[in-house]
RNA sequence: CGCGGGGUGGAGCAGCCCGGUAGCUCGUCAGGCUCAUAACCUGAAGGUCACAGGUUCAAAUCCUGUCCCCGCAC
């Protein structure tokens, strides 16, 4: 088939990958424009848009796919079908009706619970023991399309975003491939989403990382899990040069009691409102990651130490 | 040139401001103790202090440049 692919971070890599290999003819990729990321304002391409230069494929990065022009090229492609991962816009219906077959996209989450920007973020830091990636139809509406094919993931006490991701990624991008050879031979079939059971998972904030120690121990833990490893959730540790900003990468819940933010003991478990978390792997500013152990071996914690 | 932190035996850190014998926690190896052990005791090996220049009688420590890693912001 003759298809587009839109998409901009690894997730949408992972799925463009497969494509590739499954022998599909890309015509076109789509990303985010470079932007001044990362340290010292270097302009870098996405993900996506570095493999595609890579593989030689044909890239547009239009900062608007609303614009007159960019619609009219991409109707020019004249494309079976359109596959959008985590692309970061979204779409009028002049470009999503464009392809032959319609627009497809990839979701990380098993609809219509969280619909939106950050579905597998949301699902680990509700809890979810299980969630899933589906390939739907793309609509006008936010994430509201009928779903044609669908793979669930459990969640487990130790995983964290980047652990459901990653196994997300790989799992989404074969169900992706397959679908579309299911789409192509008219085979596929679109169930309408349940009208019940509807939530958003909204764009993950920056100050939603602060860790509030008088939150209940079963709530933070898979908080904490969600937000892992980006943004990271964070606390303040004292030292004898100030407060450091850690950033905690996995914990656990243990049914303890204690004084919220107090350290109950020497490996770091934390007091909270109600049970306690353990901290398992942790990341303090200006250092890299480090399991629990090695980072107590440099840096002791006794039992007592508040935390910010 | 966005702001800031860091690169020290295998791991994690201290020492740097106030130049002058390489320190701590752990690991490894050997021996001991023990019914036994990730416990405890004794001893040992292992480091061009990221790299390159400079200052100095003397540089991990001060100055300059380079490379790499990370946090924030975005």
């Amino acid at each position: 088939m003759r298809i587009a692919f839109l998409g901009t971070p690894d997730f949408a890599l992972a799925a463009l990958r497969r494509l590739v290999a499954a022998g599909q003819e890309i015509a076109c990729v789509y990303s985010q424009p470079p932007a001044p990321r990362g340290r010292g304002h270097e302009l870098k391409p996405s993900p996506v848009h570095a493999f595609a230069l890579e593989q030689g494929l044909m890239v547009r990065t239009p900062t608007s796919m609303r614009d007159p022009d960019e619609i009219a090229a991409f109707q020019a492609l004249d494309l079976d079908a359109a596959c959008v991962v985590a692309f970061g816009q979204i779409l009028p219906a002049a470009v999503l009706d464009a392809p032959r077959l319609g627009s497809f996209n990839l979701h990380g989450s098993l609809l219509p619970r969280w619909r939106g920007a950050a579905p597998i973020q949301r699902a680990v830091m509700a809890g979810d023991p299980v969630t899933g990636v589906e390939v739907m139809r793309l609509t006008e509406g936010l994430d509201e399309g009928p779903v044609l094919a669908s793979e669930t993931l459990r969640i487990g006490p130790l995983d964290t975003a980047g652990t459901v991701h990653d196994r997300m990624a790989t799992v989404g991008a074969e169900l992706l491939a397959r679908t579309l050879v299911d789409i192509e031979a008219g085979t596929a079939i679109e169930t309408p989403q349940p009208e019940d059971g509807v939530t958003y998972a909204k764009k993950i904030r920056p100050k939603e990382a602060r860790i509030d120690w008088t939150k209940p121990g079963a709530e933070l833990d898979p908080k904490i899990r969600g937000l892992s490893p980006f943004p990271g959730a964070w606390f303040l540790l004292p030292t004898d040069k100030g407060p450091v900003r850690v950033k905690v990468l996995l914990c656990a819940f243990e049914d303890r009691d204690g004084p919220a933010g107090v350290t109950l003991d020497d490996a770091l478990l934390v007091g909270t409102g109600s049970g306690a978390v353990r901290l398992l792997r942790v990341q303090r500013e200006g250092r890299g990651p480090q399991d629990a152990e090695a980072f107590l071996r440099g840096a002791p914690v006794p039992a007592g130490t508040a935390f910010g």
